[in-house]
DNA sequence: CTGAAAGCGCTTACAG
DNA sequence: CTGAAAGCGCTTACAG
């Protein structure tokens, strides 16, 4: 099953040669815009080299074109994780919106890890693609702007950074939500547990749950942590016996569901003893033993958008960030019994 | 930041022309074997060649190479869902062991659906990949068997079918285990919630959970599902109502935890009044509010593996297909009381 | 050790 | 309406 065995794909060539006309025609025609290719050939010729096309069944070469136009119609996407639902989810947006554009992408994983964005970022380079979407952009913005300042077209995607071109979910306002569904709970000891310093999804969310507490005078614990189940225990686990909650806020599901393990093992029950709010609204939420009020992100959406926003950028235009909006979805987990 | 004001990157000919030989010779140092390299030039030109050639940060250009030796060191890779942490893992292993040996990859979603199959594996074969991964076979094989009648490059990820060349865990045996772990625990009516009937993975783990209560002389009741939480739910609902098991392996850690969710709405206990068991320990699986009793399987490693199979195939070498071993991870959902 | 030449499959001014 | 030619950036027999 070697690769030798399998004959070769016609070419523009091929089919010149069948039809009997040049090759530059045969591209016009197959290849070309509708205005070339009605000027290249008159009807009898182009529907025989048509015919012809789809009877060897002609695929145009991509890395001949490519190598002609200098532009590859590839995409290279950095993302954190991509076993990251959430992540996995906007990709799937880039991705059908890539496809829809005829572009393909290339996904890797970055860690959130400076030498492995710089690391996967040229060789997404040297794979010659047109653009980059990033899903990992660090707040403090140095890498991208380095990325900016090579004129290398790209976009922010799920987080902003550097005031670069981003579709975004507004996150500011989605910290908002939970603050004034916990203040009409009853709740004024709350708790934010806040996600990764560096990322603009939990540093807005934290600001817009905080200032809305701050509103009515009230102050609020904030801790970091990893945007994982683990991470959220762990920082539930801090919090529970230093703060004592009666409401906490985790800047995403994962860490969510991670404080609702540690309510659980501090023998307190979730939702009645302490109100629990993640982020994002992931498949999982509706589905857990307690159900979690979620605020909803449009994450396909914002993966869609970001590569039209990219299209933007790679046909001259001006690019505009986009802010989408978050919806709460109120369950059991804030539910006071 | 229109794509034509970047300058263009260095070429053969740019270094060529400042080194002052010939472009098959650069082309011979830089590009090619070392023994290759060791012929084509002396010492100091060679060591010459190179510094222009990092100097003028030269990367060579994939479309040129691949247009002229016809092999594009490219993979497409088709799943039915990223989105599904399952496969999201598989080709996080794929991808890793892909950049190691120099190839990128493309994924691709079908969502199980064979027309989706079928379109998105042209559109990686007209990007003229080198060979394909399938994390997404059907058990019958029609469209692969199709595939390798085209004398296609592929392996197969996670799902076997039809006897082609795959890596998968070998989930008979995971199955088994869950099987002997229920008995153990002195479960005499279980059910199984066996996933998506065209799926190798479901249909073995099953097909090893019965055999094993068959040697008993035990029946197992079963019923087909959707992969995901809400399948599951719905499968264990009907299960808690027509057969009252006392013990539930789902063949998915989604549809454990939906299984969980329809134990908890009938008012029983997970663990306590009914065991549930996962299969391939997803990260959440520990951090239930209920732990998670699962069948560990090696996903990054079975993406890996299944990369190495493709090299072997790509090399006109003789796949062999492998098995991974799983693992019973016992947690509280299958603990008695 | 090194070079000159051909060609992979396209596109696109230029010419008629 | 159609064709001939050049060239994108490589690799690789062929020749010396």
């Amino acid at each position: 099953m070697g690769r030798e065995d399998r004959k070769r794909p016609a070419t523009l060539r091929t089919i010149a040669q069948s039809a009997g006309v040049d090759v530059s025609t045969v591209s016009r025609v197959l290849n070309g815009s509708p205005e070339d290719a009605a000027r290249a050939a008159s009807r009898e010729t182009a529907d025989a080299i048509r015919e012809w096309a789809a009877r060897l069944d002609y695929r145009p070469n991509p890395h001949a074109k490519s190598l002609r136009t200098q532009r590859s119609n590839l995409v290279g996407v950095l993302v954190p994780r991509l076993s990251d639902v959430v992540l996995a989810t906007i990709y799937e947006g880039i991705e059908d919106a890539a496809a829809r554009h005829g572009f393909a992408t290339f996904v890797m994983n970055s860690h959130d890890r400076p030498d492995e964005q710089r690391a996967r970022t040229e060789l997404a380079l040297s794979r010659r693609v047109d653009g980059l979407v990033f899903g990992d952009a660090h707040h403090d913005g140095g890498f991208v702007d380095e990325i900016a300042q090579r004129r290398i077209p790209f976009v922010l995607v799920s987080r902003h950074a550097g005031g670069h071109p981003s579709v975004t979910c507004d996150d500011y306002r989605g910290g908002r939500l939970v603050a004034a569904h916990f203040l009409e709970r009853g709740h004024r000891r709350t708790a934010v547990i806040a996600g990764e310093p560096f990322a603009s999804t939990g540093i807005d969310r934290t600001a817009g749950f905080v200032d809305r507490y701050r509103e009515e005078g009230l102050d609020v614990a904030t801790v970091h942590s990893r945007f994982d189940t683990a991470g959220g225990h762990q920082a539930a686990e801090q919090l529970l016996t230093e703060v004592e909650p009666t409401a906490i806020f985790a800047v995403n599901d994962f860490a969510a569901i991670g404080a609702l393990g540690a309510v659980r093992d501090a023998r307190l029950r979730p939702g009645a003893d302490v109100a629990v709010a993640g982020f994002n609204d992931t498949p999982l939420a509706a589905e857990l033993p307690v159900p979690l009020t979620s605020v909803r992100s449009p994450m396909h959406e914002m993966g869609r958008r970001a590569l039209e926003l990219l299209m933007t950028v790679l046909d001259g235009g001006t690019p505009e960030s986009q802010r989408l909006e978050p919806e709460l979805i109120v369950r059991a987990s804030t539910a006071r019994p």
